[in-house]
DNA sequence: GCCGTATCGATACAGTATATCAAGTCCGAT
DNA sequence: ATCGGACTTGATATACTGTATCGATACGGC
């Protein structure tokens, strides 16, 4: 399944989608248990859009798959993802103004993203805080980092491979 | 003066800075004639707004000072930080959805950025683009990377000495 | 001077995000 | 069992960020 990738980031391969989201989805609802943490309707919802998907989506564009019947107000939406995003069920890429669910949670880690400008798909990859050019930049300036946004656009494999 | 840094990052070392805007405006001047671009009025104007603040502005910020009298519209400020960012002269900072002065202009480089979360300075250092964690994770994925956000929040020298 | 291109100014609109307030739900403590 | 408080939801309104479009204007080469 796609959950449990190493820390190399292998979102691009092809995989079981349907188990994949079941099982994120169940892993997802156990922790919460364990964490004490309500995972409501609404904010199970939102992941499950997130899982089916291993695009980025925007507030809207959640919102739109949201309501059944007429569209959610926007709320309902940034509730639901600041939730997931506090409690590392998924993360925010700012490049994007967008939201992926997480793909290895449970542990703490500083995400980075490799986003394919063709396919719109978004692999995450888990890298160490404290190690990298942002931390050495940080260190000869005397900046204190408190969190980083690692985020690179280009081309994943499929899509370099069809248009080259 | 601040624009001739090493690529280390020291903007946020106290400097000069009414002379240092004053430079860093010549020296656009000076490399749009080289390059054959033209820096209109309103470019120009905008560069001048991003150097008088070591902050980074958005777009209707910049467009607030714009105007003399009456706010300008959007599309004027847009259009002349697209010119700004293509030609290397700003930055777009995507983790707080606002604009930069160039701290190395003329330098093809992927930018990184150090934001104070308590006085809203930016310090731009310059990295090398095929080094660090993400190249490291794109090529394991096997992923071109076309384009890079690196940006860190976290507090500054002097406001880390100043509220511990 | 004439023409093609780039730029500008303005209105309208699309997408992203937050404020606010009222009402509902869960859960532990009395 | 029920009271009280914390958390969650629903709904409306509004602010912020960014783009589309289009006609008018300025620039530079011929």
């Amino acid at each position: 399944m796609c959950m449990t990738d190493a820390p190399t980031a292998r979102g691009f391969a092809p995989h079981d989608h349907a188990a994949c989201v079941a099982d994120a989805l169940a892993e997802a609802e156990r922790r919460a248990g364990e964490d004490g943490l309500r995972l409501t309707p609404a904010r199970r919802r939102v992941l499950e859009i997130l899982l089916e998907s291993h695009r980025a989506l925007g507030a809207y564009e959640i919102l739109g798959r949201l309501g059944s019947d007429r569209p959610a107000p926007p709320p309902t939406a940034y509730r639901a993802l600041d939730f997931l995003v506090a409690h590392g069920f998924a993360h925010r890429v700012e490049s994007l103004n967008a939201f992926v669910a997480c793909a290895h949670p449970g542990a703490k880690h500083a995400p980075a993203f490799l986003i394919c400008r063709d396919c719109r798909k978004v692999a995450e990859s888990a890298t160490e805080a404290g190690a990298g050019r942002l931390a050495d930049a940080a260190r000869s300036a005397g900046f204190t980092i408190e969190s980083a946004v690692l985020e690179a656009e280009g081309l994943c494999p499929s899509c370099a491979g069809a248009k080259p």
